[in-house]
DNA sequence: TTTGAGCGG
């Protein structure tokens, strides 16, 4: 209720003294003002004494009237859900909005940072994504003549900064000087796994080779079974080929593994 | 049978 009441703990406690004769109490009460400085104040609480005289109703209508002034109420209360699955659909249809762009957590909110676009895709789903960088990033780096290919985001105008490794021409094979590519690079495949072998088995299996970054099963989602095959990625190449090499044709729970480079997954 | 999931604003 207090909306500043964060160092209320601070204060003294609340001192009630009486009620007196004449039926008052004097509750003091400490406060922080708006300069933080600490304040006490004093109040009757005459009000209290009023309502005493009200008459009861609902569960506290069977109560002796000086007797409890408080009751914990039983009811039911209904809350009303306004997005509750077919509450407000049709509604939504006259609006005009498609309901596959409400599923998406709103038309209006998805506005792609890359070609500006609203309503289509995400940032990271945007077709010219390897073709421009966010219009608004790298300000503080203008793409010079030497060291990068300047293309225009579309509908912007706007030259839009390339890295290197998206640039024509560039080096894409494995194991180059490139440290943020080549971690994808050691990705490798294991099929015909078993359907109960689980990620610490594979975890045990191969990390005896070498640093693994992190292990994967694929999981049928419907049924939770395994879909048989995985995926281990190691930190060093050369730990990632000789695992290949001691694990392909490996016979693990009664199956010949299939361990083999994994090629990225296609976009 | 067999090349991963879904978030995010």
């Amino acid at each position: 209720m207090d909306e500043d009441g964060d160092l209320d703990f601070l204060l003294p406690p609340e001192q009630v003294i009486g009620p007196g004769e004449n039926g008052l109490k004097t509750v003091i009460e400490y406060k922080f003002n708006d300069e933080g400085s600490k304040l006490a104040s004093a109040r009757l609480n005459k009000r209290a004494i009023e309502r005493r005289s009200w008459p009861k109703f609902g569960d506290a209508a069977n109560e002796d009237a000086g007797g409890r002034l408080t009751m914990v109420s039983t009811e039911e209360i209904l809350m009303e859900r306004p997005r509750a699955p077919g509450t407000k659909a049709d509604e939504s249809k006259a609006a005009g909005d498609s309901l596959s762009q409400l599923s998406k957590g709103g038309a209006v909110l998805m506005v792609c940072r890359t070609c500006h676009k609203k309503g289509d895709h995400w940032t990271s789903k945007c077709p010219y994504k390897d073709l421009a960088a966010p219009a608004d990033v790298f300000t503080d780096k203008p793409p010079t003549a030497e060291t990068s290919t300047v293309s225009a985001a579309p509908g912007t105008g706007k030259a839009a900064y390339v890295p290197p490794s998206m640039r024509a021409g560039a080096d894409r094979s494995a194991g180059g000087s490139d440290m943020s590519r080549r971690n994808d690079e050691n990705s490798v495949r294991v099929t015909n796994l078993s359907e109960d072998t689980r990620e610490p088995d594979l975890m045990e299996l191969f990390h005896p080779f070498g640093a693994v970054t992190r292990v994967y099963v694929a999981i049928d989602q419907k049924t939770g079974v395994s879909r048989g095959f995985g995926f281990v990625n190691f930190v060093s190449r050369e730990d990632a080929q000789r695992a290949i090499n001691k694990l392909n044709g490996y016979s693990y729970d009664n199956l010949i593994l299939k361990v083999e480079w994994a090629t990225p997954r296609p976009t």
